[in-house]
DNA sequence: AGTTTGCGATACGGCCCCGTCTCGTATCGA
DNA sequence: TCGATACGAGACGGGGCCGTATCGCAAACT
């Protein structure tokens, strides 16, 4: 009621918030349950539920609460998922220092291993298929992880371009397309693939700094 | 018309079908009923209605058919929309001779392309989109659409290693990923990416067979 | 002709969900 | 201690959709 800015409010992380105007008198609310219920809704996309198929009765149920816990902090189903989406992306790509070519293995590397987390790597690929047309979880998701992503392996990028070590004449973002594309593409778009190779990060990295083909005399392309 | 082998069944194109068992006794099927379901799905999605929202009722309304004419064709929404969706999609890759960098600029020319067909044709690009979380539906759709384009995309790889034209030293599947990610990236993934250059596929394939890094450097890697 | 099937329409029972509300209990501030 | 608010549980009316089963009529075949 009242107060409690309703729902589709802050980020999840930091905000001690002071409350400044309600001091809340009565029993606060339980973070418990709140845990809870973000864990049941992850919980059920990792049991392969899609996004579609959830319904507030159904969370309540799987997180052990009553249906009003969950109406007291959000409106409806939508703003729970878009905060659900908000927090699995919360982790920060950040990776530091090194020779661009190790950052770059490393930006894959860190792609791949949140691949490997089967739980963010099913609600990604939910979110992706639903992005398309549910705008408020499309700006949420744009804003807090494909822009601060991308806006990372550019810098890496063009770290590289300057330093000499990635050729010059290409468009800036299609350097980047062709370095984040293939595992992109194992991690969201192609279920089956596998991502388990150790290895994989710097296998990808190195065949598009070398290219994949056969250098026409012994080692080199161009 | 012919036997009601109810849905899932052919391609919406071809198949005049002889249909050699069932000389179909009574009134044949409306073809005209059909067109209308079909076009009142795609009226649906074009007025923004997601694939979730539709119904077999709200379907059979906006096509002034009764729902046993749906319900006779096809046995569950779910089937409907698997129709619908490869009906939209466009025609096979379909390429052949040239050589092997030529059939590679071809694949990545024709996901150009349709990733532009995707942005003009709203009902293709929103379907697509949503997909990708229903999970029975998307099975089928790999399975038609998806799996014929990688096994085709494959097809060319092993021959550009057969040739000595790609290296034979990295995973095929690796090369696939490679060549086709930074296309589908830009279609599928980002929408803002502009598609308008006709000589991306060229440049896409150039810098990933001979790769983005600068020449020589210390022979890195293996 | 008579038969068979398709047509649009609509009624039916059943299911699941929504969002609100009420229980009895638990836990906070004052 | 008391009032306020939280909790889990679930009842409640309402709504939408499913898939089936009828209507009465239309259009093909034998």
């Amino acid at each position: 009621m009242q107060t409690d800015t309703p729902a589709v409010r802050r980020a999840p992380a930091a905000v001690p918030a002071p409350e400044p105007c309600a001091p809340r008198r009565g029993r606060p609310r339980s973070e418990a349950a709140e845990q809870a219920i973000y864990t049941a809704v992850e919980a059920l996309m990792e049991d392969g539920v899609g996004l579609t198929d959830l319904s507030i009765e159904r969370i309540a149920a799987a997180a052990g609460v009553g249906k009003a816990t969950i109406y007291r902090r959000w409106p409806n189903l939508e703003a729970l998922l878009v905060d659900v989406v908000a927090r699995l992306e919360a982790p920060p790509p950040q990776l530091c220092g090194g020779s661009v070519q190790d950052e770059l293995v490393g930006m894959v590397e860190y792609m791949r291993r949140r691949g490997l987390a089967k739980r963010s790597r099913w609600v990604l690929k939910s979110a992706l298929g639903q992005l398309h047309d549910w705008p408020e979880l499309r700006a949420v998701y744009q804003e807090r992880v494909v822009k601060p992503r991308r806006e990372l392996i550019r810098t890496i990028v063009r770290r590289g371009i300057d330093e000499g070590v990635l050729r010059a004449d290409l468009d800036i973002e299609l350097v980047c397309e062709v370095l984040i594309g293939p595992i992109l593409l194992r991690t969201i778009l192609w279920d089956d693939a596998p991502l388990d190779d150790p290895e994989l990060a710097r296998k990808m990295v190195d065949a598009v700094l070398n290219g994949v083909g056969a250098a026409p005399a012994g080692g080199q392309s161009h």
